[in-house]
RNA sequence: CGAGACGUAGCGCAGUGGUAGCGCGUCUGCUUUGGGAGCAGAAGGUCGCGUGUUCAAAUCACGCCGUCUCGACCA
């Protein structure tokens, strides 16, 4: 993309009433605009990057052979009376009539949905285990919304639900999900510890939230400081491995690791040594619930077992705040020039700074960098405005791409470019063709290679 | 929802009863260009909305709406 095409409205100061890092970099980089309180237009730039988190987020979710669909924004009344939820739920709930005086809601969750769609589809033990979950806008009209996206009204959720035939097979989907979450964050270039969590008015005893640490976090969190040396990196992991799958949910969180909820100072102290304990705070990224027959039971999601019995299935629910994440990302990853994005979530992989526009060396050298760039499969961004040198760095700076080439020149004049890393400042001259083969090789782990397949045993006789 | 603050140009702000201002940004032209350049010119405002007081209201009073802060609540 050519900035002088591109839509960038960049500020240069913040607007008042954005108060954190992450909220006061997104209206300053141009990635959103309030429209009303908690709730936000996406400019493209911030586009870009939600849907490159919601693609992290969908391919990781098939691997795990969890399946995508997606449910309405507005629903009836009918199934949230049948749930209980309807008169639960409270003010949070946006709720209004159609014209013909129906009770309709805008979803803030979709439990419901998504356990109809089972019960009518679905009989037989046969076609279980199934998980089904979407990535969909979701509102609950919050009494306060504040810090930007971090607590929106309006919020991009991925909620996903497993149905199983027994507890084991339920927990066995709990385990999956955690571990394709730690998948998930490891990509975006977070670290998003799982703690204990308090399972709140959706009972159950198995939930953990994720996670990731900053000190603009709303949650207080207690952990030992081993936990921080975990990482999922590239290992293998066959999602139908019970036991695989369990280890890895042991090896996350068998160590103390608790919010405000559901921390208790007397185990923090006698099950961590004084050394590895920490107190810091979080961002609460995503969360997941084993919550068993609650929905099926009041909603008849039954199936028959291998003996002919009518049983209801076992389920749990799973979220991952994706809107959200654009400000934990960037609260976790930012410096006092602007947001430092992970390289996995990058709205574009480089800047390109052409510092004489209109100069025929240098217009040639940035296209022909364009060129090569954008032929290995990545997207430069190339600033080709007639601007001061500084204010161009400013804005690179600013919006956080992580790898700038800056052409110019003086330094063509020697055959070089610089390549500068945003994360550390460092610059270093190089031949256009060095630093093309830099580039290439910092973005050859995240593009390519993202093969996703369902898990191979299960047959769903509706599923075409 | 309780308490408090604030609504004036795209953003940041000044203006406390007498013709609507400043900085930044934007646009035009020229000169510039290795860390938010210089000169000249220009555009951009129902002063949140309504009612009232007054010869006169951005300014005072009342009501409403919106936004923000702290608390309670929440992903």
């Amino acid at each position: 993309m050519r900035l002088s095409r591109y839509f960038l409205p960049v500020l240069k100061e913040t607007p008042s009433e954005a108060k954190i890092v992450s909220h006061r970099y997104m209206l300053r980089a141009g990635l959103i605009k309030q429209a009303s309180a908690g709730i936000y237009s996406w400019l493209p730039m911030g586009f870009k990057i939600l849907r490159k988190l919601e693609n992290i987020v969908h391919q990781e979710q098939q691997r795990a052979g969890h399946i995508p669909m997606l449910m309405p924004t507005l629903q009836t009344a009918d199934l949230w009376r049948e749930s209980g939820r309807y008169d639960a739920y409270g003010p949070e709930m946006l709720r209004m009539k159609d014209r013909h005086e129906r009770d309709m809601l805008f979803s803030p969750t979709a439990e419901e949905m998504f356990t109809d769609v089972f019960r009518s589809n679905v009989t037989s033990y046969k076609d279980l285990p199934l998980t089904l979950y979407q990535i969909q806008w979701k509102f609950r009209d919050e009494i306060r919304p504040r810090f930007g996206v971090m607590r929106g009204r309006e919020f991009f959720m991925k909620d996903g639900y497993n149905f199983d035939l027994t507890k084991e097979d339920a927990l066995h989907a709990y385990n999956r999900h955690l571990v394709s979450y730690l998948r998930t964050y490891e990509r975006m270039g977070l670290q998003a510890i799982p703690m204990r969590a308090d399972s709140g008015p959706i009972g159950g005893d198995y939930t953990h939230e994720f996670l990731v640490l900053a000190e603009t976090g709303e949650s207080e969190v207690f952990y030992d400081s081993q936990i921080t040396d975990l990482t999922f990196g590239d290992r293998e992991i066959d999602y139908d491995d019970v036991a695989q799958c369990q280890a890895v949910l042991e090896e996350f969180t068998s160590r103390y690791a608790r919010t405000d909820e559901t921390h208790v100072e007397d185990e923090f102290t006698a099950q961590v040594p004084e050394d590895r304990r920490r107190v810091a705070r979080g961002i609460e990224v995503g969360q997941i619930f084993y919550f068993g027959t609650q929905y099926s039971d009041k909603m008849g999601a039954m199936v028959t077992d291998e003996n002919g019995v009518r049983v209801p299935v076992h389920m749990g629910s799973h979220g991952i705040g994706v809107s959200r994440l654009l400000g934990a990302i960037i609260e976790a990853s930012h410096d006092d020039k602007g947001i430092i994005w992970p390289e996995g979530v990058t709205p574009f992989h480089c800047g390109i700074v052409n510092l004489k526009p209109g100069v025929a060396e240098a217009d040639e050298a940035c296209d022909a960098l364009y060129k090569s760039i954008t032929a290995l499969g990545l997207e430069p961004l190339l600033d080709d405005r007639k601007d001061s040198a500084g204010a161009k760095f400013a804005t690179m700076d600013l919006i956080g791409l992580p790898w700038r080439i800056t052409v110019g020149p003086r330094g063509l004049k020697n055959g070089v470019v610089e390549v500068t890393c945003r994360r550390t400042g460092e610059s270093e001259e190089m031949t256009p063709e060095m630093a093309v083969g830099k580039i290439a090789r910092i973005y050859g782990p995240h593009v390519g290679a993202d093969l996703t397949q369902p898990m191979p045993q299960r047959a769903f006789h509706t599923w075409m």
